[in-house]
RNA sequence: GGGCGUUUAGCUCAGCUGGUUAGAGCGCACGGUUCACAUCCGUGAGGUCAGGGGUUCAAGUCCCUUAACGCCCACCA
């Protein structure tokens, strides 16, 4: 292998994330074709974006998690592929059309269904490509060519064929039901849908006029429901109104005659101890009347304005007729008293609009039989949940789980192939019925329906391709924790009940990006993080690797953005010291690293590091833990590699015979390369960049193999006798800068009494020199006795004195080294005592005791030293 | 009303296989233009790991409990 180009100073990102994407994708190494036929598969189905989104923070952290494990598994010599695609995101797109024609003066109900569709159809032409160029920009290593819409053919195909199926199955069932109703939308929401938020509203007390002249209190936050009341409900064992079950009471205003009626239901202690019945408006007033048998009365229309059924309140919007009716009750000497209520609104998810329960038809799935088999998957573990502990959140919703509401009153969205006669049968199927009277379905399916097939129906189904027998079931879903019911757990179901299978083994959920004081990203707060404008800023990889290192999995990220730019800064680390090594270069350098005897110390000892690196990282990504896998390598390459070895191999690359030159280089370019490969899962496009400068074998880096730990290198010794000489380099820096204001500048001579590694400090003196800036050393005999007018210090056995003639200040070594002399006592104490436990010496791991064994006869041996110079200094 | 999470340095966070003297970035202080790098190098100050109890030879790490904060789920007018 030979190195042919000089490294430009800097990595110019811009220009190399597009060279190098186009070059990749060029070349076909997104595709799992790259691999062997009979290689393991591994899928990734992409959360698709919406089709008429623009690329946040979130799409950030996603592709960074995503293309991690993608880019790790291809280099393990799997058959990677990530199925990337868009959603069509029903009702956020069809907004964003409806915003679009109004400023066209327009309107969606103007311009009429067909129409409306084929704008949309443009729109989605038009914009549909920004977000996926986007995602490349981010280095997103999926297969495009395997790309897929909700809304194309395909997959429409599969949305019919499961739509079917489930009604065939008897699963689908369509009716009059109380619903969540975006009275703004003017479509059912599902459940999922409703945030619930608690306000303080308005809570109005007012007189219910009973037959005979009495009346009930009765208290209601939304008085126009007034209006559809079907009865007043008590307590039947309440003393103060008892006696008026089966009168009848009479609805304020409308006068219609309604029943007093007796529940259990009714807390005595709450409120006035009374509750109106809107059968027609109120998830619980709804059982109760289905208990009693009443009838339902809808006072609202689609838009929320009263309807027929409000006298003469009709036509009013919900708000005012609240007003209105108040008033007229207030005049009528009907009303008792308003108070500030703090109570569960219930808001549409979108737009945030009060969402009415009311009374329409809509199609339902039976999900009870769907959320078994979801729910056995995981408790069997077939599909693990990463981190597990939404496992049990998981559990909870499905065991409580109700039936899906399913259509949606909109029009961009998958129509539900169906038609109902005016007689009422329904007819489902992907033709039309013969006979007359049949009337298609408006209806649209709701967007996390066709979301719920992604991992199979991108992959062919119900056809059986190639891809879906080779591909599926996928490997892992990578996703929010905020779309574990809307998503997740659907697709689990979706995926058992149509293939047989778990859609994916493993579940891994990420947090939320916040900004750096953890508050959510909004547009009123005006913390928006663009994550365009840090790639531009910094570059991809940086950003990759701030999102990925600066949290854990499931906690939400706060992002600094500080930390994108200290990883630019490691990035650029990571190029000089890649610069660095490519300029030492000369002629063939032989693959691989000499065996550990060839090597000398400094050598034995990266390759120890190197390679328990290898082990942790490996150890770590299969625990998932990826943020604390990249800090790990970054701390390897920044602290370990480039401050010691780096700096330490100046000598044999300056100074050294051909042979140790050779050995130098070797080892530099190993520890690169495997660093490089390492990193190239969270920096991608650097990592490629200068991997093509290092003297390499195979095309590229994205198909390189993956690091293996090899265990011959770990050496404990080497690591042991290193750390000495570095402890020593440690004690002389401190000597200069804090002991003494000695300038950088000035080189030392210094005097050691070597202890039992005379051999080391003999041999790599050269380190001082390097390191800090000693020009002579002499190593005492081991009966010499210790040079007068120095500061020392102590490592190991081992003696360091700094001749400072006329400097040393007497009290403050003795200050200093008495200092030192406690510290260790008490370790020594500490380490004695495990020792002399014997609890600890039976039950510990054995290589733990043999650490400390270790560990207390070099603190003794340090603390000897000590004792000597402070008798010395005080004789 | 249930459930989950968080609490570690001035700030933002790591430290999920229990085991040396608890780490990083930023900020702060001191000092550095020698042949990879000022997007840098060397050094330092700064923490009773929220409180209490327990398990263990050993606890920031496991268990119980209390508190504060955050999130999710839930039909009290």
């Amino acid at each position: 292998m030979s190195n042919t180009k000089q490294m430009p100073k800097n990595f110019d990102f811009a220009e190399a994330e597009k060279r190098l994407y186009e070059w990749w994708d060029a070349n076909g190494y997104f595709k799992p074709e790259v691999a062997p036929d009979d290689a393991e598969p591994f899928v990734i189905s992409m959360p698709p974006p919406n089709v008429t989104g623009a690329l946040h923070i979130g799409h950030a952290l996603f592709v960074s998690l995503e293309d991690l494990m993608t880019r790790y598994e291809r280099m393990r010599g799997k058959a990677a592929l990530w199925v990337p695609g868009t959603d069509h995101a029903g009702i956020a797109t069809q907004l964003q059309v409806e915003k679009m024609l109004r400023d066209e003066g327009t309107s969606r109900e103007e311009v009429g269904r067909e129409e409306f569709l084929k704008r949309t159809w443009d729109w989605k032409e038009k914009y549909g490509g920004t977000i996926t160029s986007q995602l490349r920009r981010l280095g997103a290593s999926c297969d495009w060519s395997r790309a897929r819409f909700t809304l194309d053919d395909g997959l429409s195909n599969a949305v019919q064929e499961v739509f079917i199926k489930l009604y065939e199955q008897g699963l689908i069932y369509r009716g009059p039901r109380l619903v969540n109703w975006s009275p703004g939308l003017q479509t059912a929401v599902s459940d999922l849908e409703v945030e619930r938020e608690e306000e303080t509203v308005k809570l109005y007390f007012f007189k219910y006029p009973v037959e005979g002249g009495e009346f009930i209190p009765v208290a209601t936050t939304r008085p126009e429901s007034i209006l559809g009341d079907t009865a007043v409900a008590v307590h039947p064992e309440d003393d103060r109104y008892k006696h008026l079950i089966g009168k009848t009471a009479y609805v304020p205003m409308l006068n219609r005659a309604i029943p007093v009626i007796g529940d259990e239901y009714v807390d005595r202690e709450f409120g006035t101890g009374a509750l109106k019945i809107t059968p027609a408006h109120d998830f619980n007033d709804y059982e109760i009347a289905q208990k009693h048998s009443l009838p339902l009365i809808s006072v609202l229309t689609r838009k929320a304005t009263i309807n027929e059924n409000g006298g003469e309140y009709a036509g009013l919007d919900r708000y005012d007729c609240r007003k209105k009716l108040w008033a007229d009750m207030e005049t009528a000497g009907l009303t008792i008293k308003v108070e500030n209520y703090t109570t569960i609104v219930p808001r549409s998810q979108r737009g945030g609009e009060i969402i009415e329960p009311m009374i329409s038809t809509q199609w339902f799935v039976k999900i009870q039989p769907l959320a078994e088999k979801a729910l056995n998957a995981v408790k069997t573990g077939q599909i693990k949940i990463v981190p597990d502990h939404f496992e049990r959140v998981y559990y909870h919703w499905l065991e409580n789980i109700e039936d899906w509401c399913v259509s949606r009153q909109l029009w961009w969205g998958h129509r539900i192939p169906a038609w109902v006669h005016d007689d009422g049968r329904i007819h489902v199927s992907k033709t039309p019925p013969k006979g007359d009277g049949w009337t298609p379905e408006e209806d649209v399916l709701d967007t996390w329906f066709s979301s719920g097939l992604w991992p199979f129906s991108t992959l062919g189904w119900p056809q059986q391709t190639p891809d879906l027998a080779r591909f599926y079931p996928t490997s892992v879903m990578e996703t929010g924790y905020d779309i574990l019911f809307f998503w997740v757990a659907r697709m689990i179901m979706m995926g058992l009940w149509f293939t047989d299978q778990p859609p994916f083994h493993t579940v891994y959920l990420h947090g939320l990006v916040r900004d750096k004081l953890g508050r959510k990203i909004s547009k009123t707060l005006g913390n928006v993080i663009d994550p365009l404008e840090l790639v531009d800023q910094f570059g991809t990889d940086p950003l990759r690797f701030a999102l990925v290192t600066s949290g854990s999995a499931g906690n939400d990220v706060n992002l600094d953005t500080e930390w994108v730019e200290y990883g630019r800064n490691f990035l650029n680390k990571v190029w000089q010291m890649t610069n660095f090594v490519t300029g030492n270069l000369e002629g063939e350098i032989p693959a691989g690293v000499p065996s550990p005897a060839e090597l000398d110390l400094p050598a034995r000892w990266v390759m120890s590091r190197l390679n328990k690196l290898i082990k942790n990282v490996q150890y770590l990504f299969d625990t998932h833990q990826y943020g604390e896998a990249g800090r790990q390598i970054r701390t390897f390459l920044w602290d370990e590699v480039a401050p010691w070895y780096l700096e330490i191999s100046k000598h044999p690359l300056y100074n050294g015979t051909d042979a140790e030159k050779t050995i130098a280089r070797r080892v530099l370019v190993h520890v690169m390369d495997i660093g490089l490969r390492l990193l190239h899962p969270f920096m991608p496009f650097a990592t490629e960049e200068m991997w093509g400068y290092l003297p390499h074998e195979g095309n590229a880096l994205i198909l390189a193999k993956w690091a293996v730990a090899d265990e011959s290198y770990i050496d404990e010794e080497a690591e042991l006798q290193m750390g000495v000489l570095m402890d020593m380099v440690r004690q002389i820096r401190d000597i200069r800068n804090n002991q003494y204001d000695i300038p950088p500048s000035k080189k030392l001579g210094v005097i050691v009494a070597p202890g039992k590694h005379r051999e080391n400090i003999g041999l790599y003196g050269y380190i001082f020199a390097r390191l800090c800036n000693v020009d002579h050393m002499t190593l005492l005999a081991d009966d010499a006795s210790a040079p007068d007018d120095s500061a020392s210090a102590v490592v190991s056995d081992v003696t360091v004195y700094v001749p400072l003639k006329g400097m040393i200040d007497v009290e403050a070594e003795i200050e200093r080294l008495t200092k030192e002399g406690e510290k260790l006592t008490g370790q020594i104490a500490k380490t004695q005592g495990m020792l002399d436990n014997e609890g600890f010496v039976s039950r510990a791991k054995p290589e733990v005791v043999e650490r400390e064994r270790i560990r207390l006869a070099e603190l003794q041996a340090s603390l000897i030293q000590i004792t000597e110079q402070l008798t010395r200094l005080k004789g």
